[in-house]
DNA sequence: TGTACATCAGTGAACGCGCGTTCACTGATGTAC
DNA sequence: TGTACATCAGTGAACGCGCGTTCACTGATGTAC
């Protein structure tokens, strides 16, 4: 990570387009999404503000890149969290709902990009790949966990995985960023979630 | 709305702070959370970029006002939702569910500036305050709902109230928001979350 | 292995622009008597 | 009811600043022969 030392490197940076996307992870972790400046980012990479323009089209294009690299991490963490051993389906869910808030905890740069900034989704296929592919992800550990119920109680597949998204999204949203979230509670974002799993799991049939 | 018209008005605007926090909804409404500056929203209202400095101290407190009085209009249109006569408990809170999405639906500029502001709000007591009533409104809701239950079974109010909370905004935040939410599903965001209260009431014990 | 040349990636200076903020000011409003 | 005065709310000009973007350029790298 010594790429802001001039000295060190010649006339190419070599490795500028992901200095740059670190740059913009440290910048909008510490500002927000909003709080980046394309010609910061250069400054941050040790970089003219000239350069970036060799890579990406503007702020949002850098942006983007970064969205799409935090829904390839994102995407990887679920997975792993997905693959632990688990005794049962709930324990691999509730395994998933922490994965979910340790993310949003711990990338918090990532997650604004991924969930806040703004960007349409349209304009970057890229970004919408990476966003379906990691949904597809989530959505096939829900059906692996349907599987085993009865066929006449088995709810459809992608609802559950919206309701989980939607419930794990919540929860790290009011609660559970790495940046001081706004709404403290006595009730810690892990506990929330996985009591509110519990009870949607037991609402759906499915019992430890 | 003719504040604009600086012939009508004389040389004391007379509604400034109102107009600016409008000129401050439109901006945000367009542009996002990030997207609006002091001397935009000074403009918008017809008034010379000083103006806004007799009324805030910085483009932030401006953000913070526009946020609490967002606080205040939700917490009325979940009170009106509350009070519309329904035939029991789930009735109820299905209708808020509704209130929840369609205030975010309708009212993007303020929920921008109330979820994703990213303002500190201990800087604002005001705008602790106004966050604090609102969630005081739904959980006294929700303790409604749960005293008719038999007391081994009441869950503890606080958490259901988070619950609740957590799921409307995870799905309004996701796919119900009125600029274009990024991900487009099969299932409305209304269905989405009614789907959800039921089966969530369901794993409670609470059955219609 | 050497050379010539094309391509690539970053430079640095320059520009116009809008922003945030300060300032002495001034017109309008409110109040004491 | 009138007048004097204090206070309030907005003016407009000015400033320094950083940003986005363009440009002709140049050093480094890759490749054909």
């Amino acid at each position: 990570m010594n790429w802001h030392d001039k000295k060190k490197r010649g006339y190419h940076h070599g490795n500028l387009r992901e200095a740059l996307i670190n740059a913009a992870l440290d910048l909008i972790g510490s500002k927000g999404t909003g709080g980046f400046t394309f010609a910061e980012a250069a400054r941050h990479a040790g970089v003219s503000p000239a350069a970036p323009y060799r890579h990406y089209e503007n702020r949002d294009a850098l942006l983007a890149d970064v969205a799409a690299q935090g829904y390839a991490a994102f995407g990887e963490a679920m997975g792993e969290a997905q693959s632990q051993p688990a005794s049962n389906g709930i324990e691999r869910l509730k395994a998933m709902g922490r994965a979910y808030l340790a993310f949003a905890r711990d990338n918090p740069a990532y997650y604004s990009a991924m969930f806040e900034s703004g960007l349409n989704f349209s304009d970057y296929p890229d970004l919408r790949k990476a966003a379906d592919a990691t949904f597809a992800g989530l959505r096939m550990a829900v059906e692996d966990m349907i599987a085993a119920m009865p066929a006449e109680r088995k709810p459809p597949a992608m609802m559950v995985a919206l309701h989980i998204w939607s419930i794990s999204h919540g929860v790290a949203s009011l609660f559970g960023r790495g940046d001081g979230a706004a709404f403290k509670q006595p009730i810690s974002p892990e506990e929330l979630l996985e009591s509110h799993m519990l009870i949607y799991l037991d609402g759906l049939g499915i019992r430890s």
